[in-house]
DNA sequence: CGAAAATATCGAATGCTATTCAATTAGCCT
DNA sequence: AGGCTAATTGAATAGCATTCGATATTTTCG
């Protein structure tokens, strides 16, 4: 009986295994040699499969990377949230350089995979990315920009969006910037200090600001304090003069 | 004689007259069919010539499209350079504004080639768009920012390329986000109040700030000072009264 | 259990293109 | 003019994704 006890289940996790050892394989080849540098054979090869067989599991080579690229980004996405988890500091802008410093580092190392996400669109027609793993990956930061804003970390009226594109726009931008300077012979930018200045960018600008001083320490209510505290002693003055 | 006067100067504007047909042939099919769409026989046949005449003047398809693109980016710097030129206001954050609304449209517009600038070193070996075409571009901005340093307009420890990070950075990735929205069911974000938002960052943190002023005039300092002075005459008055 | 039906796998054949190259043409010089 | 060089051509080549008919494996059911 256990022995004729083989149905469908069993063959479709046994296809599902199948299908996660030619992303695997897909995966590294595409790695290794980029998406027009990849040869289905070989990836066919190093999948332990026939070339064909990759079609009846992935319609295109397109569609394959595409399905490299969402498993790409959902696991950026989860180390994003295990950095996240990680860090001890309940500080917003703590945690924010722990984030910008994993991105910053990620998008450096994986610059092809990433430029791969928005070319796919372009070059090869109806095919790209869902927006959704990208939506997944960037709520990451809306989390803890929304968590800063509730523990009073951050204005309330900062604008989430714009926060959001100043972050990962600008980490990007570096990214390529410090990339281009890399394979170049003049001295390169220094990488470290990106991640402060993002930081302290926004601790100046979206920094809740409970009390801003003047340069001599002068803030709005301890003056307001001393006037009132002025008017006081000025009406008993007059009082005493009439 | 005068017939007979035919030298190698004629010749060799003929040549670049030609190699200017394909590159502009090349530039309208690219730009109809993208860079896989695109096919050498059709990019021949507009510039009226066999394709194997394209491989003596570009080495490959790879080859021509760079040049294509450097042409472009070469476009794009003009045309930034005619922005900041027309623009009748002095002021600093009105000229960050209408170099911010240019390049976000542009962006916008041009997303695949800018896309392929960056896709083109991966996929492709050895060819990438050549760094000094982009330094060019870049440099409206470095210009202008340098520029409202010397008058006094921004901070003078402000750090350039963090300021040019963030500019260009977060553009970019809002125009990514706006087209992303716009293929979207739901609603599209407002793209009109990117740019503003953006000068009003750079207003906000690279802003001189001499002394900051309220509606009224007053300053924390300028407020500090009357209060110290009128707090001295109370004393006096009231030493006086005693 | 066994055979038919359904499904999955294979890799040689196909088709599509960028690229090459041998033949041809046009330009230049004496 | 006629020889020499350089440019041009498009048919032939070659590389690769994709298809498809043949084969193997699994499932179904009498």
């Amino acid at each position: 009986m256990a022995s004729k006890a083989v149905p469908s289940e069993t063959q479709r996790s046994k296809l599902e295994r199948k299908e996660r050892v030619i992303l695997e394989a897909a995966r590294a080849i595409f790695v290794d040699h980029g998406f027009d540098g990849a040869r289905m054979q070989e990836i066919a090869r190093r999948a332990g499969i026939g070339e064909g067989t990759i079609y009846s599991y992935y319609e295109s080579k397109a569609e394959l990377m595409l399905a490299v690229l969402e498993q790409f980004w959902d696991g950026l996405t989860l180390e994003a949230e295990g950095v996240m988890a990680s860090v001890q500091a309940t500080d917003f802008f703590d945690r924010l350089q722990a984030l910008a410093q994993y991105h910053l580092n990620t998008v450096i190392v994986n610059a092809d995979f990433i430029n791969l996400t928005f070319a796919l669109r372009r070059n090869n027609s109806e095919v790209s990315v869902s927006r959704d793993h990208l939506r997944h990956y960037v709520a990451v930061f809306d989390r803890l920009f929304l968590r800063g804003q509730d523990r009073g970390e951050l204005r309330t009226d900062a604008v989430l969006w714009q926060a959001r594109d100043i972050f990962y726009g600008s980490l990007e931008y570096s990214a390529r910037s410090i990339e281009m300077t890399l394979e170049d012979d003049r001295k390169p930018r220094e990488q470290e200090p990106v991640v402060e200045q993002m930081v302290s960018l926004f601790r100046a600008h979206y920094g809740a600001r409970p009390e801003r001083e003047a340069a001599d320490g002068a803030t709005l209510a301890g003056l307001s304090r001393q006037i009132e505290q002025l008017t006081e002693k000025v009406d008993m003055l007059s009082g005493r003069l009439s």
